[in-house]
DNA sequence: ATTGGCGTAACTGTTGACATTACAACAAAA
DNA sequence: TTTTGTTGTAATGTCAACAGTTACGCCAAT
């Protein structure tokens, strides 16, 4: 099991948009070619980001860009936008437990507090993370300057 | 993306372990009925935490028991036994960033760590619970007699 | 030797990730 | 207004993981 490596990839779409946007225009072959995958994997992406209102996107003459200060948008935003869980739920749960045991009948209410407390403190740490800090570590290990 | 549900079953085993050990023989059918999945399903989970050291199977005669004290189980080490994570990494990541780009060839140096602190967090998590706590959870809901 | 139960290989069906081609829709510029 | 570059998306293919099932071998106690 792994999270899907749009999550990786739209992070990186977001610290290309942000270093190169003074520079280029940031489309999404600029994008495919830093990130090493064909373009239509970008553009799905970038959709998706569209669609949870993290980025802009203009069609014909092209550009891509973050609808909202780096500082706003947190892992957590874009970790829910490219990869979204089941339900909402980190963990999935057997579906059939035996209604006539006492085990089977009670499973339910003896784990769902202990995956939930899980997937809070992944969504707390991701959303204690934003696009900003990924910005600082880009100046900070490429240089202010492209090269 | 979701954690597979050899997760909960595997938790929802332990828990029958412990709850019926003094009145039934814990077979991997018993557990099956229980849980509500095919036996076979419960044998190859069973394979897995066999090998993960956390219980013990008599074969032949038949039986499957814990292998410590409930206490020195924690739900990480039930978690990397059933649903080890590829190269033990929870996120991926895209295997091919272009080296020639300021960002593509340091896209690791800015990311590994975040990526690090969120899998970190949530290993926490899982660690600082144990079966121990499932089958306190399992008395107080269920009752300590068998109904 | 029989029997109950574990171990595992083999097969199926389903789903999702990733990738690619192709083309429609669109907006700005020539 | 036509051209051009770009985004949007449908269709297709490959591959791996998960889940389920059947079948049968292996084992140990009775």
């Amino acid at each position: 099991m792994q999270v899907s490596n749009r999550f990786s990839i739209a992070i990186h779409m977001f610290a290309c948009m942000e270093y190169f946007k003074k520079d280029y225009k940031i489309t999404g072959d600029f994008i495919a070619s830093s990130v090493g995958v064909n373009p239509v994997i970008i553009r799905k992406i970038t959709s998706q980001l569209r669609d949870a209102g993290l980025v802009n996107v203009t069609r014909g003459t092209g550009g891509i860009s973050a609808s909202r200060a780096p500082e706003e948008i947190t892992l957590l935003d874009v970790f829910n936008a490219v990869d979204s869980l089941d339900e909402g739920r980190l963990f999935s749960f057997h579906e059939n437990p035996n209604s006539n045991c006492p085990v089977g009948s009670h499973i339910h209410l003896i784990l769902d507090d202990k995956l939930e407390r899980v997937q809070q403190a992944m969504e707390r740490e991701l959303s204690s993370m934003t696009i900003a800090d990924v910005i600082r570590d880009t100046d900070k290990y490429v240089g202010k300057t492209a090269e």
